[in-house]
DNA sequence: CTATAACCGAGACGGTACGTCCGGTCTTACG
DNA sequence: CGTAAGACCGGACGTACCGTCTCGGTTATAG
């Protein structure tokens, strides 16, 4: 629905900034699309007319401020990958402050089946994420252990991950990213 | 502040019940405790005096129906205990369908503070849980490899399992719970 | 249904006295009887036990200030009785401020049939009025035309009082009973 | 408040209408801005964006059920004028039903001092009044005895009007019209 | 001198309505 | 012609009271 408009519009950018900004200052739930539009000196219609529900405009949001290939990274090992990824990805959600929007994005794909699959298709599609690439390229330089399924392991770092920042209990932090760095490496030493 | 009331309250269970009932119809956001208080014959009021919100109705819905003594499991080996756990678990989410107000209780966190922190006393506290418990009792007996931090394992299975439960791209099923234990055990081989 | 209680009870008491405060605080719309019961430090009950409405209430508390006796008068002269009446009333409204529950009490009339009977009982009943028979004996005297309507002209009289009440566009003073009785004498001078 | 909508909207009409309904068939005091919204299919945020409360709402449609224009008369003598007004008034009343209104408006004045004034000055606002303005015609043709005073009298006419309104213990009709036509032409004859 | 009832305060309960907020749609007027 | 502004219907919010209903805890006789 995104995809013929113009990207660079005046109001689609007041729009997103307006959301970035209310997201931090209230939270995903406690935002409201009227006050998006409020803040973004838009009307609610101009809003609808290009996304379809809160969950969608924050969807796109998330895409335009972490694309994939902002986290493309190949340093030749697994090691360097791995901590190389998570810090870029740790610094990015703090920059931003996206990482809000995360814990509603998941809430709202109980209500809305579309958006539940939009979801999946970005954070799960088949092996295409940049985590398994990087782990089949280890798996294939002989870094992991025959067996090792990529999949499962892209699975129980990005869980650990989502567990601390949906939680908070825990930082994101350059100690975090080590750790679980070793945990990966040590399962296959 | 449910210290005082009377738990065998006709209204109480059939509010519970209802609760239930509707998360599994329409999904934790789409839940409006106007619906719980007609469905289960009660006020709304009765409602309010003794949950501040949905979310701190539905954490105790599933305090009530996953009370952390029904999953104690001690059958003498890790391998034993994990997939028993793993398997009990998997078969309460799926009998009462709590599992559905997972997200909906994460996504609160960011709204309300107080809620926030008594998710984590649920899900983190500490080293008090099941699962750290199972892991420091196979340290114990030389099962996991000196060095290990259950804290942190306790973090990668809880966030895994979470991971499946919220984005619903795989199941939880018996099969996962061989392969997730297998992972455990297969770091310490 | 007030018969058989014990007029003197002290819970009667301090409702009643509750009732009149809260009536001048709020006036008799705004006034509630969890407000009357918090104020009497009494059980809504007991209210309940006593009075079937507000209106009830109310209207008894209104005999209890203003019973008829209390307006007894007999001077001997049409404009000593009016005159002293009327200036007899004003002070009484002033004094207890239960001219403020009037309109309310009026008001209820529309919802609640037993009440309107009540209120026509209390304050137009037949020829039994004080008014009424002040106006007949003044006609048995020939103080006013043969022909002169007693009640006509108590509903003139009574209407206008009521009006100024009602609207408190002009204050009941000694000035408008002085006049008052000088419209009544006049038009059959 | 109400000066830029637009007067022809179909909602506006239909809240007006509905009132009006359930204003018959409940009696002021229990029609419900809630009834008058379902009933006119209207949001009821639609009602309090036009009128303030459903005291505003009732004297507004008062004001365009019975405007001071449609009573104007002029037959060029007192009896002619009074007994003209009494009856086209009388039947204004029966036809439009509006009287029911007058006695919840009047008790909302005790809670809502913004009403207050604007039922003083709807009903009483100086000598403006059509009653007060054929009084003082009847005055300046000698109809009236010198030295009456046409505000007083409008006064006591309104209230004995609103007396039998309000109490309802004996009807508006013509005979009724005649009697306080004569009333006031003794007082002068 | 108990015991046994009437009465009371307190306040939970099922409800109805409040007045507000927001969702998503539709209309108007400006630039 | 697209857009901001915002009215509109509808539904839920969280609160206030309604009138009914238990609860214990006094009194206040009656046995």
């Amino acid at each position: 629905m995104t995809e013929t408009r113009e990207r660079t519009s005046r109001s689609h950018n007041e729009i997103m900034a307006a959301a970035l900004e209310l997201l931090s200052e209230r939270g995903y739930m406690a935002v409201t699309i009227e006050a998006i539009a409020a803040r973004a000196g838009a009307g609610k219609q101009t809003i609808y007319r290009w996304w379809s529900s809160k969950a969608a405009l924050y969807l796109n949001l998330y895409e335009e401020l972490i694309p994939p290939r902002i986290l493309d990274i190949n340093t030749g090992s697994l090691k360097g990958d791995l901590e190389g990824l998570f810090l870029r990805l740790f610094d990015l959600y703090r920059e931003t402050g996206i990482d809000a929007a995360l814990c509603g994005l998941i809430a709202e794909m109980g209500r809305d089946e579309a958006h539940a699959k939009a979801m999946r298709d970005k954070f799960v599609a088949g092996r295409r994420t940049i985590l398994t690439h990087i782990l089949e390229r280890a798996l294939h330089r002989g870094e992991l252990t025959q067996g090792s399924d990529p999949v499962f392991i892209t699975d129980m770092i990005t869980g650990v991950i989502w567990f601390r920042l949906l939680l908070g209990h825990a930082p994101l932090d350059a100690a975090f990213a080590h750790e679980l760095t070793q945990q990966v490496l040590g399962e296959n030493k």
